[in-house]
DNA sequence: TGTACATCAGTGAACGCGCGTTCACTGATGTAC
DNA sequence: TGTACATCAGTGAACGCGCGTTCACTGATGTAC
């Protein structure tokens, strides 16, 4: 096996990946670097020419998920404009979302992780809460002075709905706990 | 070390205690038995003589820190009648429960975990959801169609805000979560 | 009431296993001539 | 342009460690007489 510049940069690539999605859907601690690998399609004994630790992964791939959120975001805000908002509701509570963790919303699967993790973390973490909340504050009124803190309460409803509605084990309560945060949210912003 | 039935059950309920408060502060898979065992004062090795496995001390330390939570939510509710909620957004929107996860709802700190965990986990949990959502409702107006809706969303959105507030690392901002929340949520109730 | 015995909660060593990490080795890549 | 060599991404075995679990042992408890 040998090894080219853009080889590695593209394993490396594939790495995060992958680690970005197992992370999402088993948290921080539930995969092993081994998995990982295994996912990325490598074996576990070169993941250290890649990453300096299990740890420098973690926050690398907590990076590129955020930066992934952060761009789908991004289009549907310029797809939609002002009112986009209703659609984002429409599409963050629903069943598909509650059901693809590993595809999902990065906050909503990895606050409780977060909070519980390194110093590292809760920084990526709290930048992209502040980024969020410019962003969203941004499309608001100019003149309203909680378009931030609003935008933070809209996501921490939304954020809350979908955890309760993925532990939750039947069918009909979770459905409900999504159509009533889409309710009452939506009747909050319109 | 001889026993008694009576120390016996006591030191039960010790270790049940100690896992109680560890889990909500380190998640289901962050503490271990040797160490749950010596926060109650005893070796790892008694372990299996109250047990039959992790698995089972984790189902019955969340059954009774929900049955704590509910018995808290009871006392807050009589206690104030029915304006109470204003005053249960404010002792559930603190800093100081924000900081004390080991003593403070179960449900926010361990719902990531349960929706990850096993189907006895989800199941408690679901359960608590349904007994939390009738509690509420029976306090609302008795003809609205929404009422057990609505409690689902406000709780949907005191948990996000919890777990966000947790995860920033910025105080200031940890704090504007909270506030925001206390805002939208009394305005929404009243 | 007092004595002999069985029970079993609790102890501490030991087990197997999975994990993060290390290491000697390999062979294709990229470079020096 | 072609050849010899150094580099280093990737492999797979091995390491130490912590974890859940097991086990032989202990001694106070509770029971049988």
């Amino acid at each position: 096996m040998g090894h080219s510049q853009a080889q590695k940069q593209a394993n490396h690539d594939r790495i995060v990946e992958a680690a970005v999605g197992l992370f999402r859907e088993r948290g921080l601690g539930g995969i092993g670097v081994a998995e990982v690998m295994r996912a990325a399609g490598l074996t576990h004994g070169g993941f250290y020419s890649h990453f300096e630790s299990r740890d420098a992964l973690v926050a690398e791939a907590l990076a590129k998920a955020f930066a992934v959120d952060e761009r789908r975001l991004e289009k549907a805000m310029a797809k939609t404009g002002k009112p986009a908002k209703p659609a984002m509701l429409e599409a963050y509570l629903t069943p598909i979302h509650r059901d693809n963790p590993a595809i999902g919303c990065t906050a909503a699967a990895l606050v409780a992780d977060i909070a519980r993790g390194g110093a590292q973390a809760r920084a990526i973490f709290t930048e992209q809460m502040r980024r969020y909340a410019d962003r969203v504050a941004a499309v608001l009124p100019k003149d309203s002075p909680t378009a931030q803190a609003d935008a933070l309460f809209a996501f921490s409803a939304l954020v809350g709905a979908l955890l309760i509605a993925r532990a939750v084990d039947d069918p009909a309560l979770s459905d409900a706990v999504l159509e009533s945060a889409r309710r009452n949210l939506t009747k909050a912003i319109a």
